[in-house]
DNA sequence: TTTATTTTTTAGCCATGTCTAAAAATTTAA
DNA sequence: TTAAATTTTTAGACATGGCTAAAAAATAAA
């Protein structure tokens, strides 16, 4: 098995990986805080490993192995969560930094029995997929809030960011997974979204809206 | 916070401080499947922690702060175990291993979390008692069934022994924790013991009677 | 009490994963 | 299309935690 640096350098190969084709260094470094040089390095010892295909100056990407390596990462990490949120009873603003360290057990009969016990969940606490055993990955047709019309409504399913203080400002403004939302009115002047939930009417920002996930 | 590395070393000095008082070099590096010259290096570091008091060619001694680390690492491998045990259902036998990587998941909110949700137990599957949140620990009163005299009766509370192939051997008796035990016979010739439990009379070695522990 | 044996330490080496500083390649801008 | 800026790589260093081989200290045996 790969360590738990390699770990980390693949997981942020395949959120990286998402957006752009091929992932630049310097983000890597960015995203793990870490000098542009380590990076170099690691690269290299991951493509002698296969987990990337990587082309000096031209960035890398996750090979089949790499992605299966990710996937399986990402769902022990959430796995986790919903243990640590349903069942310990954590805020979902918590359980980042220890699902962190719990991903990096090794152990399948540990997932696969921990996955029984939480009776097989489909999401996580933030509303991202749970990847299945063989790195099946469900598309749940989620939407960002700002992207829905006037007076078109739909269930809060997920949140794209899962930084403390986003959840917390989200646990402030009483938005949570499950409820129902309507657009009121979207503000031309900084797009920002009036919006309906638990029959009360509230403003909030589009920085705030591309981040909340809509299952209409 | 100690490394792993180090929070090894620890729990072995508490493991092995138990039966001599000070502990040598060479009993640490046979425990833990290392060279002598690797376990003298650690040493020092430990000792210039302050988790040790180390003599040169004298061997070494947990500090007060070695013994609340040891023993808030033993309670997490214990809860760990609990846990894996009771709600996800691994045999006893299975649980070691794990439980060894996840004592060194780093939160005490965690194992705070954990401990409530497992109602606080007083003892882990193999019947050990479980530190408490201050190093408390409680002395259960256990006494080895080779010590009981002929006709005693007492409740198996414990084994001494936590690998596999004993575990599998006491499944394989139908011995298990809170069992009812008579001893019925002591064969003078090798020690082994004749006993009843569950209404059934077997013969056991007495090294196995060593490794079982009895609450009279 | 001297010799032999065992235990412990030291010295020097190695892998992993990080860093800094400087060189090289690529991209952007003039 | 050349110069400037940015990105990436290389070279060399360092900490951690292991190792081997050899020296030193402690213990056991003759």
């Amino acid at each position: 098995m790969a360590s738990q640096s390699k770990e980390d350098y693949i997981k942020v190969l395949y959120k990286l990986g998402q957006e752009n084709d091929v992932v630049s260094n310097n983000a890597i470094a960015a995203y793990l805080n870490m000098k542009p040089s380590s990076v170099s390095d690691m690269l290299k010892k991951l493509s002698n490993e296969n987990y990337i295909d990587y082309t000096k100056y031209k960035g890398s990407k996750l090979t089949e192995l790499g992605i299966s390596t990710a996937l399986s990462i990402i769902r022990k990490h959430r796995l986790w969560e919903t243990f640590l949120v349903n069942h310990l009873k954590f805020n979902w603003d918590q359980v980042h930094i220890i699902a962190e360290q719990l991903e990096h057990i090794e152990s399948d009969e540990l997932i696969d029995k921990l996955d029984h016990f939480l009776d097989y969940p489909k999401s996580d606490p933030h509303g991202d997929p749970i990847p299945g055993k063989n790195g099946e990955i469900i598309n749940l047709g989620h939407v960002p809030l700002n992207n829905l019309k006037i007076l078109e409504t739909g269930f809060i399913a997920a949140v794209k960011k899962g930084t403390p203080s986003f959840l917390q400002h989200m646990d402030k403004l009483g938005i949570e997974l499950g409820t129902k939302i309507q657009v009121i009115e979207k503000v031309e002047f900084d797009n920002s979204l009036e919006i309906k939930l638990n029959n009360e009417s509230i403003f909030i920002s589009n920085e705030v809206a591309k981040n909340i996930l809509i299952k209409i």
